[in-house]
DNA sequence: CGAATCATTGAGGAATTTCAAGTGGTGTGG
DNA sequence: CCACACCACTTGAAATTCCTCAATGATTCG
């Protein structure tokens, strides 16, 4: 499984917008109060790896893909968030990851200070900054799965399944993202994954309205090859 | 990168040890506290996918490994862990993956609920379980490069240097773990990774002293496969 | 010492990558 | 509004890598 390197991420400055607050309870809700919208363009870093981690960062709108180079250009991205997803929290001061806009994205930004703060003096906080943390490892666990298990058909039905269920949880799914992040998340190269997806549409599991609208057509025989 | 199903470890009961306290700053020093010292012989399970997660443990002596197992058998090694380090650790009730003991081993184990208890009142403990679970989040997500990105080769070589760091640290390492186990670690089959190993050994970036026994002869070649 | 497990090696085949070309859509400037 | 340039996606054919199956060696353990 080896692939061609990837050409990465133009970076730009930082607008700032207005704020608008919501619920307090948990993280996410405090969020809302502390923190500023910042609109990122398509393929735009929004940090990058080895950068002090000054922030705690929650999609408003858009999606985004954290991702790791490797020196001679080859890319593995870690993960996609959408909408009402956080990430780029760490417990030590600097990003092990990089993490770009996939297409026209609006976050929400909150000061990894105030957050910590916040930590120190209320057990559930922290609790939930935990909780946060190991929800991610366990959903990189399960993608350890996929790239060390799968074949290609297994690891593209896979990844339409899990996008079916973070989607509007319906048949059609909406691709934010190219094939080429596709190929760099599921550990293939492009041709494979364009290949695979006609493959899926010719054996009836799935429809291709356009290369980014899908349909699942037949969730049985997706779900089957992982099996 | 398919491969053949593995097959999988004993299940059996548990003993119970006098413990030895040391050293209580940190989880890693009061666990000695709390905790009680069992031994696991080779292959038997810890404990499995979706058993409650009641209890802490730590390395006393010995390697322990955790794995995913898919529905036909195939199996993903998620990470080995050596002497002194800490596994098994879940902010929910439940585990997400199983542990087995590669080799005889004493393992030290600590209630769940004597952590949390203690986290709840101290901040900084908390700070400690969640910083915890972040470097392994780290460790994993650095795992994903070697499974998406990299080749055979690549992949042996990254999981000896990686290897020869968490030992002495000297050009000697010995490993505790089967060709099977490195193999379902690195995503790739027992036969690939002998072969693999030998290529090295005539490459003359390492010597097999035995099967188990490899000395690095050239790090910088090691090094260079993964640029 | 023999049985069993683990490791290595060989030959052939399957899956995926690479390289190359072609198609389709989209935005921009004339 | 069209033409062109650009980018993303698809498809084909050849090459490569890795897997599978099978046999042989080595090591461990009773």
């Amino acid at each position: 499984m080896l692939m061609r390197p990837t050409t990465t991420a133009t970076r730009t400055s930082r607008y700032q917008f207005p704020r608008s607050g919501v619920d307090v309870n948990t993280i996410a809700g405090s969020m809302e109060l502390m923190g500023i919208r910042i609109p990122y363009a398509r393929n735009v870093e929004i940090f990058g790896e080895g950068e002090p981690a000054e922030y705690l960062y929650k999609v408003v709108s858009g999606t985004v893909r954290s991702c790791k180079l490797l020196d001679d250009g080859r890319r593995q991205v870690t993960g996609f968030y959408m909408v009402g997803e956080a990430f780029g929290l760490e417990p030590d001061e600097e990003h092990h990851f990089s993490a770009e806009a996939v297409n026209d994205t609006v976050i929400l930004v909150v000061k990894r200070s105030a957050i910590i703060g916040l930590a120190a003096r209320d057990a559930d906080i922290a609790r939930q900054l935990w909780a946060m943390t190991a929800r991610e490892l366990q959903r990189v666990q399960n993608h350890m799965l996929v790239l060390g298990c799968m074949g290609a058909k297994q690891r593209v039905a896979a990844f339409l399944l899990q996008m079916a269920l973070r989607g509007s949880g319906g048949d059609e799914i909406e691709l934010p993202m190219s094939r080429q992040d596709i190929a760099d998340y599921l550990g293939m190269t492009v041709e494979t994954v364009s290949r695979t997806m006609t493959q899926l549409e010719n054996d009836a599991a799935i429809g291709l309205a356009s290369s980014r609208r899908i349909v699942l057509r037949d969730r049985t025989a997706l779900t089957r090859l992982n099996a």
